[in-house]
DNA sequence: TAAAACTACTGAAACGTTAAAGTGAATGAA
DNA sequence: TTCATTCACTTTAACGTTTCAGTAGTTTTA
């Protein structure tokens, strides 16, 4: 089947192309009378018309397209999922989009640099990056044209719009409430605490609820690895190895809670009569595990949904206005805590 | 910052687009200077030029674009990964396209056909569509001359490349391990059962397995819903209204066997004492729950690996034959079935 | 030493669109 | 009646590339 153009529409119907464009996309300055909008509809109807949306981006320097970048946790490490946080975040993305007539390009990102170009290289309307981002120069990042979402990252620039939550509020709140249930040693566990992440944001809150408690910081109740299940295995074993001194851990992310419940039934330990785990994210997998997680809720549907939001919102008034969105937290309390001693 | 062409290379270089053209595409029948080649290339570094793409891939009909189509479970329902499969296949396949300089298009597919025209309109080289095709006419399809893959689909086509693995042996092995563990009244607990798609596939091994035990198929042992956690546990519910007949369940995906899991838990019955469970996928999660799953193994990266080849391989070698490409299973013992009777 | 072949380029056309400017006819205003 | 305006289009150029067909100049061949 050969390819449909255009002007093979204009010619079945006996217009220009011009024509035909114009028909197509109502353009609203343009008058053309209903009998040949009919006659280009209908002999676009009848060569199974679709237009390319490159040329159309090439001519009218629109694309339509929303480039995504999703880290891939660990280099070599191939699921980019791996914590499915990404994974739902994507889905909420990918709809939102396909609503507003936006198509998704996506890419993993990886310790090098070179998806700075995936925007500028096909003309993206807009760039909605997840997570810490990798690549070495901002600059770069900087000098795309493009609206630019970054989610959950602490990069603080007025060129780029940012969402997220109040990670540190978040945090302090799990670690209250694992207070408030009695406990005195917990651990901190969570994946690196890279600058303008989330985590040290997060271990923030964690110190901020130790101290306004007046328990002393304790360096050997901080576990710091990779956002991943095998982590969180890890830890539990790293737990026994310390002395098995704290009664409740604080998690940053579902995954590893889920790994570290893994880890401590490979070793006898009993979640939460022994250990209390107070988590962050609330995945889909957190009402699943046994103990079902009690975590920070965050509305990642919402989260993705503001996302595109915010690119439609720059792409349509042209506006360069740096937006700042900040999402509610809750905490959801299922069964991984376990009150302690009658003291509290 | 403005749009740098190809154009504002080849004055900076002194010479025509078309040498710039010619070096950064080191096209193999012309020879360029290597006097030359440095200037361009130089001057390329200089100006921070990138090649625009979409422009490429008009002019050269060829796009480095790979379409991807992921079905949302149920319209309305905004998680596309409901089953985290999806997520798993996805980021193999982006890894593997990634590796190949072919970036990827994504959208999820409702019960409606416009995603055809993700592919025209945007001229993918290729284009991956996993499940069931929900679109109405195939006919559209075949009419892209691009190479299609389906990913788990039945569509016996040659239009089409498949991958799939051997769903009907895979659940013949996974209910005869049951009889085998000395189960007799086997439930068999999948999302829908349409044409073309897996389960049907599976709901015959089902049967082969229990025909060969010469046990008689029950009606009431049937249950079919959608692929998701909710309907795992909504089977849960449904087997008690049901009276409780069967020791043991087959149950075609994973997140569905942990929605039953936890379903079973509300009631009181206990996993695999009360009930014995085979699941399907082994997906991340499957060794995550508690009890862990029982269950056949499918290679997913592997899966996402092989239809990113079968793309590029029909891309490069332009051959339009048919290839079928059946992926091994295996069983992975896990902590879901519990041995029944003194008598197997 | 003329013809052939090779080297290192360049110019023009094409890919499929849209945007801007132009055009001729009909209508309206002064 | 004449000029301006509106209507319903069309023509031309441009978006940023690649591809094809040259074209001088140099080298090889016979």
């Amino acid at each position: 089947m050969k390819r449909v153009s255009i002007k093979d529409v204009a010619r079945e119907a006996g217009v220009s192309a011009t024509t035909v464009s114009y028909v197509l996309n109502r353009t609203p300055s343009e008058t053309i009378s209903s009998e040949t909008t009919q006659r280009v509809l209908e002999a676009a109807r009848k060569l199974n018309y679709v237009p390319n949306l490159n040329a159309r981006s090439l001519s009218s320097r629109k694309s339509n397209l929303i480039g995504v970048l999703i880290p891939q946790t660990e280099p070599g490490k191939e699921l980019m999922f791996s914590n499915p946080f990404y994974g739902e975040l994507l889905s909420s993305i990918e709809y939102h989009a396909r609503q507003n007539g936006y198509h998704l390009l996506l890419s993993g990102t990886q310790e090098d640099q070179d998806y700075v170009n995936i925007a500028r290289n096909r003309g993206v309307d807009g760039i909605i990056i997840v997570g810490t981002y990798p690549g070495r120069n901002l600059e770069a990042l900087k000098a795309i044209d493009a609206p630019i979402v970054l989610v959950d990252s602490y990069v603080k620039d007025t060129s780029f719009h940012t969402i997220g939550i109040e990670d540190r509020e978040g945090a302090r709140i799990a670690t209250e409430y694992l207070i408030r249930m009695g406990h005195r040693d917990i651990a901190f566990i969570s994946g690196s605490l890279r600058e303008h992440g989330v985590n040290s944001k997060r271990y923030q809150g964690y110190c901020d609820a130790l101290q306004a408690a007046g328990i002393p910081l304790d360096e050997q109740a901080i576990y710091s690895g990779t956002v991943d299940y095998e982590y969180g295995i890890e830890a539990a074993y790293e737990y026994m190895r310390r002395g098995q001194k704290q009664t409740a851990a604080f998690v940053t992310a579902d995954v590893i809670s889920m790994g570290l419940i893994k880890g401590a039934l490979e070793q006898n330990l009993r979640i939460p009569e022994d250990v209390s785990i107070v988590s962050f994210d609330d995945v889909y997998l957190a009402q699943m595990s046994y103990p079902s997680l009690t975590t920070i809720h965050q509305n990642i549907p919402e989260k993705g949904a503001m996302a595109v939001q915010l690119i439609l919102d720059a792409v349509q008034s042209g506006r360069k206005e740096h937006t700042e969105c900040i999402l509610p937290l809750r905490l959801i309390e299922r069964d991984s805590v376990k009150r302690r001693g009658g003291d509290a």
